[in-house]
DNA sequence: AACATTTTTTGATGTATATCAAAATCAACT
DNA sequence: AGTTGATTTTGATATACATCAAAAAATGTT
């Protein structure tokens, strides 16, 4: 079954012909490890689903790469900025192992709240859990040392340890790679 | 006019009977400077409008108090935690002047979803806006000096500085008022 | 297996910010 | 206006983390 409208009905009732309108608009790829999915300013971008793989997201400051989160298998992802004001992205999304992708588009997005009001609620439900990741997250930052905010990440996505190499976990985490790796060794 | 049904109007249509049903929810109080309005784990926190005052969000840690927001007038707030899960929050909201305030609490905001699933895009909008706000937020926490997130906060709330002592602002900033103090002077 | 490349660790030193203590300034009250 | 309490500034020192350089370990490739 469509994954994104498996996310979708975690939030709230679907209609079946609101289901079929968000099947037809559904794409499905396959996508290498280091590709993009998202190149920033390019593309609008959209709600999508990991169907197997790993990706990050990211924005330069300073000519460096700046990682803002992770997303693993079975989650509903895509930055609220372009379905909230309509205009690209800043993120720029990249895998980091061979994915399998579900993905909606917010042109299509937004027609499908035009024409089945009912998903509003879905959305309003998808944004308030994204309003509280963020503020735990702006909580971390805010008053977490480098240590506790590792600490953190453990308890909240502990695969990613093995998955990921240290530098774009620390990036994550607004420390270098080298305090990171002396975090670790206690 | 109800500034809770003006702030609603600012992010989609609104049908006579749904306003007409905020009307009679929507409560009105007067609040002394150093007073609160939300003391954490007591109360079901609500979504309200200010209209004149000044208001922060706070909330404890080993002891101690860490600002997490300030509200001003003729914005709309409320943490969205109680509202996605039906639980209290962990902040506390004080009135740091006289201020005059219109709210409604969540029991009614959820039964008014209820009724007129029409606010649910209303609803919807004004979540992606805070997520757009903590966006910024957390990118300022993650990348930014202690200097530069001072300078963040003068360009989003300029008025902020001459109505609140340093002790918070730095506290929302997460530096001491010494260095808050020392950045000031250059 | 040997080599090249990438990732992680280690060491030496610099910098931003914290902590503790006290002085200076400002605001509130009689 | 003078006294009291709150707020802000200043100074001395400590600590967490950054930076730069290089070694060590892990991984990928022929």
């Amino acid at each position: 079954m469509n994954p994104i409208i498996q996310q979708f009905k975690r939030y709230g009732f679907l209609s079946s012909e609101a289901e079929t309108a968000i099947e037809g608009r559904t794409k499905h790829f396959f996508k290498k490890k280091h590709d993009h999915f998202l190149k920033s300013g390019q593309v609008l971008s959209s709600y999508f689903v990991l169907e197997k793989g790993l990706i990050r997201a990211y924005f330069y400051r300073d000519g460096k790469e700046v990682n803002t989160w992770f997303g693993e298998e079975n989650q509903i992802f895509g930055s609220i900025l372009p379905v909230y004001t309509n205009r690209p992205s800043f993120e720029n999304i990249q895998f980091l192992e061979d994915s399998e992708i579900y993905a909606i588009s917010v042109e299509d997005l937004n027609e499908l709240y035009r024409m089945y009001p009912e998903l509003n609620l879905i959305g309003r439900k998808i944004a308030e859990e994204v309003c509280v990741i963020l503020e735990e997250r702006s909580i971390s930052l805010h008053i977490e040392s480098a240590s506790e905010r590792y600490q953190s990440l453990i308890r909240l996505q502990p695969r990613l340890l093995s998955r990921i190499n240290l530098g774009h976990i620390a990036s994550y985490l607004g420390i270098t790679q080298e305090t990171l790796s002396r975090i670790r060794r206690y």
